[in-house]
DNA sequence: AAGCAATCTGAGCAATCGGTCAAACTGTTT
DNA sequence: AAACAGTTTGACCGATTGCTCAGATTGCTT
């Protein structure tokens, strides 16, 4: 008889509840991302997360609070992918080639939650006042590295704090315009953008612009 | 006696009618840009305009009706700036220079009629599809004339469509994501974005892309 | 079987939503 | 001054908004 597997009631309780959380959340998400937190309905809400609406208010205690909750939940799967927390920071190439493979990667996965961020941050980023010291500190620090890299002619001169808002945007375009983007490439219903070859493309912009390439 | 100043009633009438759903036009960006589709309120639009609800209700069909003629108004803005219409296209350099520093241009003189597009793109463009031909046409012509720079080896292989994407992207992020770069570069409430640097360092980033510079 | 906390439910709150309508009010033309 | 199209108004429609609450129901512990 395996330990984990002997669960009380009390435990069980808390295991649903947690389960039912992370369903409002995602729900959350998906709507946010289509109607915005102005246009958001917590009845919708509450339907996408298979709940009736006075027990989605059992959960949450208001829609804002909930957005709130969202955005933090939101802004820390994003803390994992700053290019200061790519391993090797002596390769450049390696760095930034690794960080546009990994933002790409993630907006592919979680395409609403990115574009409930970006929505927020065009908003004016008020929700998100209080969480956005951390990723400027992971800013500053990558601007650091890359200065560094600029210092030992390593790469050719750029403005490290704008060279990597230009990545945020190329990178976070794919994630937030996909509709854009597969028009302009007029893929048909089934189609799949062809994800090596952008990786491919948007490396070779930025090491080009960089002197790497 | 000048011509143009002899109005009468009908021309004086036509004239305010004009003066009226103009203003309803740039008070529906405004709400558009802030709320979205869904989130917006025609009460809120008819404040800003200064009218009544009834009163915007008299000049508008819908609520629906007004977000896309907003819509066809934004895109008709857009059209001027394309990469085609930059004069001499037998020199790429300045052509990305002109193009960059226009669409930078275009987004800080218009920053909430680009909010209200780029969310609609984000969210589909299901409203834009009747006009996207348009741009798909502007950017089809100004895939060839790139691609045609690369086949005379006058810059270095790129992706004719993907590097307009990303000149876009960047651009268009400089326009809806300003809260996102005041709070990274720590500007106060009263400075100004460096304009010119801004337009130096991403013209600098796609002319270094296509081995120019 | 009784007790208990956690959860779920239907009914309903005031406020707002998009939109309508008849009646009053404009300014201009006869 | 009468007639007129164009415009403004307040009252109002049914539907939906975020949210609450008392009471019913559930599942676990004693």
């Amino acid at each position: 008889m395996a330990a984990p597997e002997k669960k009380n009631g009390r435990e069980r309780m808390l295991d649903r509840r947690k389960k039912i959380r992370e369903a409002i959340r995602q729900a959350a998400i998906d709507e946010f991302a289509q109607k915005g937190l102005a246009g958001a309905s917590t009845q919708s809400i509450a339907q996408r997360a298979g709940l009736t609406k006075p027990q989605l208010h059992y959960y949450i205690s208001s829609k804002e609070e909930l957005y709130e909750e969202v955005l933090v939940h939101i802004n820390e799967l994003w803390r994992d992918i700053f290019i200061a927390s790519s391993g090797d920071s002596k390769d450049p190439a390696k760095v930034i080639r690794d960080y546009v493979r990994n933002k790409l990667e993630f907006g592919r996965r979680h395409p609403n939650a990115s574009r409930v961020f970006s929505n927020e941050v065009a908003a004016g980023g008020h929700y998100l006042q209080k969480h956005w010291h951390s990723a400027r500190e992971a800013t500053r620090a990558a601007a650091e590295i890359i200065q560094s890299w600029v210092d030992k002619k390593l790469i050719k001169p750029v403005d490290p704090w704008l060279f990597q808002m230009h990545i945020w945007a190329v990178t976070q375009h794919y994630a937030d315009y996909e509709a854009q983007i597969r028009f302009m490439l007029q893929l048909k219903d089934g189609e799949e953008i062809d994800m090596d070859h952008v990786v491919d493309e948007v490396s070779t912009l930025f090491l080009r612009a960089c002197g790497l390439k």
